[in-house]
DNA sequence: ATAGGATTGTTCGAAATTGAACCAGCCTCG
DNA sequence: CGAGGCTGGTTCAATTTCGAACAATCCTAT
């Protein structure tokens, strides 16, 4: 066969070495933000990141499927999880006026408490793990490819089938 | 509160911005790859990733938790998976002559053709959302970032738990 | 108006992942 | 030797995730 044909089935090996230790990378990752969130502070990566993006929001709420986008998981996933959060008192549920099927998810005083617990372990790991060596090239770098990662998969997302390949 | 006392104890707007996106972009490639190779394979990425990794190894072959390491997750969930395989004829296990206690995960020709049926389908996917966009100096360093990364994560698996923050 | 279609959130069952407990077999050091 | 510790792999219960189905509500176009 070809180089072409290889080139064409398989990936450059090199270009393979960066694809799979991109997938190790982000695994390992996530592993140790989730080990060291448990164990310090009694709550998941997940719950972690919603409370996030609710102490973001305009009134620190948010609504349930906004919620599924920006942590990118399904929506009965989030509301498992709100249960969760909900029970331990870190969130609690309102009816949404101008929308009567809609839920605001809106942070509890003892949420936001825990949340800034937990921001400093997580975000001093993120530093010292993700950012600290980035020179400020290098994050810009970073920026951009994230950029058009993130534009790649905003199309994807619009054409989702293409011929299946066999 | 002071400049500083912010930048230390959350993260720079634009540094945050580029790790939620992170997150997002990394979240988002495996359900797109997911999708994909359930879809039009009827395999999920782990077990598309456990073929993978057969095949690289010498016999197409590997010690389970050899591949619980590459493929970063539990040794139970490898197992879990290689069952399924198993079941499904993809993959055979051997007893290991060297270690009484070890088994060897092989491919079997049948394992070996599904994953030449679906590398083209999320290689190319592969390609199009993550890799092409490269040139040759980004590719570089990105393969840079991993690396720092990835020794980044040694350090921290070498020294698991400095004090806990509070 | 109102019918048809899209969207919101929940529920349910199935699948996957985890960590701890566990048994064997290995290995080292007295 | 042989007792202790370590490693390889499996089992098990608990947690989490997903997708499909569903009911309620909204929106649009005729």
């Amino acid at each position: 066969m070809g180089a072409g044909d290889f080139e064409s089935r398989w990936l450059r090996p090199d270009v393979n070495a960066v694809w799979t230790r991109f997938l190790q990378v982000t695994h390992r990752l996530e592993h140790q933000i989730d080990r060291r969130l448990q164990g310090n502070h009694g709550i998941t990566h997940t719950q972690y990141e919603i409370l996030v993006r609710l102490a973001d929001g305009e009134e620190q709420a948010m609504r349930m499927s906004d919620l599924a986008d920006v942590i990118v998981t399904a929506k009965s996933a989030v509301t498992y999880q709100v249960n969760k959060l909900s029970e331990m008192g870190l969130v609690e549920r309102h009816k949404c006026d101008s929308d009567n099927r809609g839920t605001w998810v809106k942070l509890t005083p003892a949420g936001l408490e825990r949340l800034e617990q937990a921001a400093p372990c997580i975000l001093s790991l993120v530093r010292e793990l993700f950012l600290d060596d980035l020179n400020c090239d290098q994050s810009a770098e970073l920026d951009k490819l994230l950029g058009t990662w993130s534009d790649n998969l905003d199309e994807h997302d619009r054409n989702p089938v293409h011929r299946p390949d066999h």
